[in-house]
DNA sequence: TTAATGCCTGTAGTAACTACAGGTTCAAGG
DNA sequence: CCTTGAACCTGTAGTTACTACAGGCATTAA
């Protein structure tokens, strides 16, 4: 008799979690929300995942690191499920996004450069007047 | 008879709303989470909002554009407040809230990268093969 | 005076998780 | 084979910083 009750390669959840990196509890919501499908479970009602999961969950990953909303990665997956988005989609969201990424660079350029330069009049004394402070409640005008 | 009841300066909460540029329902709610404090009401029990307040409410919003979250804006006021934290601890703050930002933007700007790069590998064809989704899966190792 | 604003309270929703509580199931050791 | 302890199950509530109602008074301009 050959022994199909565990192919090579399936995981539990918390083996999923280990070794994709991503907290367990993230695998159940990730299920709950839609973006990853339902597991198949043991007799007892635990999941069992293979590779195609760990796949799949790995993406969903990888896009969230690089800044992609899980909105966002849903339609990506649309295009990785080889039903909904298109590749000219694909190319518009990624491109879209990088814009994005790029003016919160900017924006927080800005911020630096205040911090520092607020930071940079202060002396840092241990006394209760601060022209950082001072500078956030604005000119006294 | 002064007429005492409406000292110039009073603003009621959309008032405030909109010379400060906040949400009215972000007053009620910094009032309740103690950033800002309750101001006085009319027999109706409507608030009343003075100078002070109209200048705190500004210094909150001015630290909050600066990306400093609501504990470190609460620890700031008690400087301003004259009473807690120290000038010292401000610009303490300052500086790891300025180095903070910069491993953000560091970050932004790698995904940025690989984004454009990723975009610039795809064809952006209306088909339902696509590099950049062939990138997130990962190499096929 | 009356109608239209605006304000009041309290609650619930958002994104993207994370963390329980209270109860099962599984895997390993004896 | 049986026990124990870890891992798992479900459902719910918490997080940050707001935002958005619903249902009901207050205020103000005409």
């Amino acid at each position: 008799m050959p022994e199909m009750t565990k192919p090579r390669g399936s995981l539990s959840r918390g083996q999923l979690a280990k070794s994709t990196g991503c907290n367990g509890e993230t695998i159940r919501y990730y299920e709950r929300i839609g973006i990853l499908p339902p597991p198949p479970r043991t007799a007892g009602g635990h999941r069992v995942y293979g590779e195609a999961h760990e796949r799949r969950l790995a993406f969903v990953l990888r896009s969230r690191e690089l800044g992609f909303i899980l909105e966002q990665v849903r339609d990506l997956l649309g295009l990785a499920d080889e039903r909904h988005t298109s590749c000219a989609e694909v190319k518009t969201m990624t491109l879209e996004h990088a814009a994005t990424i790029r003016t919160k660079i900017a924006d927080l350029r800005k911020m630096e450069r205040i911090l520092t330069d607020m930071a940079g009049r202060c002396g840092g004394k241990n006394v209760p007047a601060c022209p950082i402070v001072d500078e956030l409640y604005g000119p006294p005008d």
